[in-house]
DNA sequence: TTAATAAATGCAATTAAGTTGCAAATATGT
DNA sequence: ACATATTTGCAACTTAATTGCATTTATTAA
């Protein structure tokens, strides 16, 4: 049993080939991953519904994280805490070009805590930075 | 000419029905509004497309702005400094409950600037944090 | 090793969000 | 009040995502 397989048996999850396949694409890609991105490289090896079905239970497992941006399409990167399955550990800063449109985690970089007005509760929060990255300024 | 009639004059946009109801629907609500908010509230007046629309022009002219959460579904608040439309300078934290799942905008809290690694050229930032409310834990 | 079974998959159909094209209506400046 | 550019409503369409169900597959325990 390889890392990959480990890491799916981790989370309970049980070992299937797109879930494999998925996992480790996204283990080869620094950027964050969209459905459509994913649909475009394995439509013809799985359906588009299983994949949705496996973002949704990575994603319930803690496997990957969604990242919010305006564009309202859903993307996923990796979590980094393996063993912790749905832990608002791993709270980094997200950071999307606005030349070449991906996103990436900062991971080095943690989302300062903020002090909020009276009687509001914090529990996670989410921080994407727009501008320019380092390959597009290179 | 009233306030909401000069708003709109100010950003070169035409006094129509829609344009005003609809701006004032937001300046009479502290929670961010989604398309749907909208279309509930006036399909009997006016269009879905017409609502879409206003949105839009609203967005591109600065008197609202878009507020990116993991629902994916578009939230959007009125901006604050009325005279400065495509500006970037209100930049403060969102507040999303998960009791009562509204959005708010933090106008007291600014978002901290972080240092980010070489050569990335941050333009723009967006906070959202989660939690519950000051009205839910009252 | 195999049989039982709980989970995962593929397919078709459906829902929901948002967009586009165009003709008719309307706001604005002269 | 007129000319014109903008806005609106309607219908159709695109795209993202979800659901139901029959079939297949991974896992566990005999």
């Amino acid at each position: 049993m390889n890392k990959i397989e480990q890491h799916l048996k981790h989370h309970k999850l049980r070992i299937t080939q797109v879930r494999l396949d998925i996992l480790r694409y996204f283990q080869n890609h620094k950027t964050a991953l969209s459905h459509a991105d994913l649909e475009q490289h394995f439509s013809k090896h799985f359906d588009r519904v299983t994949i949705y079905r496996t973002l949704t239970s990575f994603l319930e497992n803690g496997l990957i994280h969604k990242i919010p941006d305006d564009s309202g399409i859903a993307k996923y990167a990796l979590c980094r805490h393996d063993s912790i399955a749905h832990s608002t550990v791993d709270e980094h800063v997200h950071f999307k070009c606005k030349n070449c449109g991906k996103i990436e985690c900062l991971h080095a970089l943690e989302i300062p805590k903020l002090h909020l007005p009276k009687k509001y509760k914090p529990e996670s929060a989410n921080l994407l930075i727009e501008g320019t990255c380092a390959l597009c300024n290179a």
